[in-house]
DNA sequence: TTTGTGTACTATATGAAATAATACACTTCA
DNA sequence: TGAAGTGTATTATTTCATATAGTACACAAA
């Protein structure tokens, strides 16, 4: 369910944290749903339970997921969430592209590329 | 010329050697140009000149600066790193825009922002 | 020869990341 | 009630990249 890269210099539980982001964000992960249990995942992950835990207290801060004494963690409501991705990660286009301008890529590039993913996947 | 951000989560010598980058690429810095030397840059930044020298290997290694023993180091020819350069950024908003296709973000969300700006600048 | 340059080396300090080992409170369920 | 599984908190330790510090040497230019 989630893979860690050793090579990567981003840190265990930021990678870990990450991975849900896209999961959940995706719908992969239902609103509600249980996560894995923080000492079932670091079995899994063979890494220690704190490093979980310490992914885990972040996904909570940015409101991914929520937690139940006693019960587990479970996935957030999202919808807010997603609205936040998308006008992040337009912001993060907007920045690439004008690097790009800048170092001389053509409008119709862009346009290419675009358009080649949008009639792609359907 | 060069400044620091000491917020970031990136290594001094990985933010130098950025710079740097940004500069050759852009033109800012022509070929052939001599860099700062080690040490009047480590003096004008006030910090150790190791680090200056380790972002220096960097920016060699990756063929953006040449060095001459005894003299200094220069800017290399740019134009084929230039041209890497964009195929890595496309290939960035490739992936950008993917993941935005997946969060429901629509085509001419896209289209808007390279039009604005390449309506923009000129 | 002097000055400024790159380069190399060793040693040390610092801080984040990760591990390890416990401990406690809570919920669920047999 | 009691056992098992859950989150949570704490402290100590290890590990490693980063950054600093100090020194040394070879080369080029004036």
């Amino acid at each position: 369910m989630i893979s860690i890269d050793y090579q990567s210099k981003l840190p265990l539980y930021e990678q870990i944290a990450q991975k849900f982001q896209t999961l959940i964000l995706k719908g992969a992960l239902s609103p509600e749903v249980q996560m894995p249990s923080v000492r079932t995942l670091a079995v899994e992950l063979s890494i220690n339970p704190n490093t979980i835990q310490k992914a885990y207290s972040l996904l909570e801060q940015q409101g991914y997921i929520y937690p139940v004494k006693g019960r587990g963690n479970f996935v957030s409501d999202s919808s807010v969430l997603v609205q936040k991705e998308k006008e992040s990660l337009l912001e993060d286009v907007r920045q690439l592209i004008e690097e790009g301008k800048e170092l001389g890529v053509r409008q119709t590039e862009f346009i290419q590329v675009i358009d080649r993913i949008y009639r792609k996947g359907d």
